[in-house]
DNA sequence: CGAGCGATTGAAAAGACTCAACCACCGTGG
DNA sequence: CCACGGTGGTTGAGTCTTTTCAATCGCTCG
């Protein structure tokens, strides 16, 4: 599944790199990335920060997902986002001086480059295009959280777990989602006993395959119906 | 309440200018900055931006309060944001180049400057501080809002009022709050009856005063406690 | 003075959660 | 090779929170 090639990884021909923020970087700064950043491949359910502690760069996606949550009162998580290869993940608290307030972790076997906040703000400084584009990223985020919210205010379990699956079924794509119960109860924002059962009434409904942890969309124009607007 | 000499706030005289983002800007930009803006006063419940609009400029507040929402599907508001004098509204769709994706209405009787576009994005261009300010606000936001869709995941509204009214009391400070029961209802994500039940719990708990609209938190000790983290 | 809206209350229903038990699978160590 | 232990998944039952619906109240505005 994983290319085991990753530590030969180079940001020249990293096609994450190229599908992602840092697409339009000129030969020059791809090769300054190149000598900045470094490679690791990360197993299964580890830490990339914690939330609370103290920001010194960022993660390049090359090839995995990554969760984001935060901790509520009694532990329990919420999945803020689930990022895949591509994207750039922990460069908000970056910008805001502050602590993660938030964390971020491997759902699967990932490789994973991280560049030094002074080398990322620099990038930035000097990069108008590169700026523009995170701005812009901040924007999307803070327009998908606002639905977010409003979704987790207004929206049944039902409707949220149905919401859930179209957009996991977009990360995991081509492949089948693959998340254990729990976690994507986390996603959902509802009891893991809760989420098993809808999972069951949407397979019976014909909405989606389940192989244990693995579960396929079937009927996703069904399930958008389901998840409204 | 409001101050009536609104049609001659200056930038440069304008306290809610000098504690807000754009604080810093030196005597030429903001001079800039006042013949490029225009100042209205608006009344209560007036729209500044419909979600779905195009966005042509940023609002600052001079005097007022904005709420700050969107429209689930049976078209229930969910307040995502209460903006005070100081902040400025409507500027992360102006990097997106998107719509709106949430709408903002005054609370109140309210004094708004407004920035054209092109303005405001060269007023970044050219002042990194700024700049920095800005993507430092961005970050905080959205470290906010993962606070919040964790919060409405995983707190009961009893909770989440409590919280809410911890927030509504530093936005409102030294004023009562003033929302209408709809309004709040839909800042805490709940139905109108269920928290006028609960405000009646903590009024006869000796947490809040209540006067119909307006109210003040008298025990916010124990208000912060009942929230929790 | 009457219309109408926002606030309030009560009662019933629905949705979701908790708790407890049970199952199924998998890797480990004897 | 098989028993064991552990983790993750599943199910049932009961409870509780929250919503919904309907009705009432109180006040303000024309």
């Amino acid at each position: 599944m994983l290319d085991k090639s990753h530590k030969h990884v180079t940001c020249s021909t990293c096609l994450s790199r190229s599908n992602s923020l840092l697409g339009g970087l000129c030969t020059d700064e791809v090769s300054n990335l190149e000598n900045h950043r470094s490679c690791n491949l990360f197993k299964k359910n580890q830490s990339l920060f914690l939330e609370g502690s103290f920001p010194r760069g960022v993660f390049c996606i090359n090839q995995g997902k990554v969760k984001v949550f935060k901790r509520g009162d009694e532990g329990k998580e919420q999945i803020i986002h689930i990022a895949k290869e591509g994207e750039i993940v922990g460069f908000r608290a970056m910008f805001s001086e502050e602590v993660y307030n938030v964390a971020a972790e491997t759902l699967e076997e990932s490789n994973i480059c991280y560049i030094a906040k002074d080398d990322f703000l620099n990038m930035i400084d000097t990069n108008a295009a590169l700026r523009n584009g995170i701005m812009k990223e901040l924007s999307k985020e803070l327009a998908d959280r606002a639905s977010f919210i409003t979704n987790m205010a207004q929206k049944s379990v039902r409707e949220r777990l149905a919401f859930a699956l179209i957009l996991l079924e977009k990360i995991y794509e081509p492949e089948p989602i693959n998340l254990s119960r729990e976690d994507m109860a986390n996603f959902v924002g509802t009891a893991t006993e809760t989420l098993i059962r809808l999972l069951k009434d949407f397979k019976e409904e014909g909405l989606i395959e389940v192989h244990t942890r693995k579960m396929t969309v079937t009927n996703a124009k069904k399930l958008i119906d389901i998840a409204g607007k």
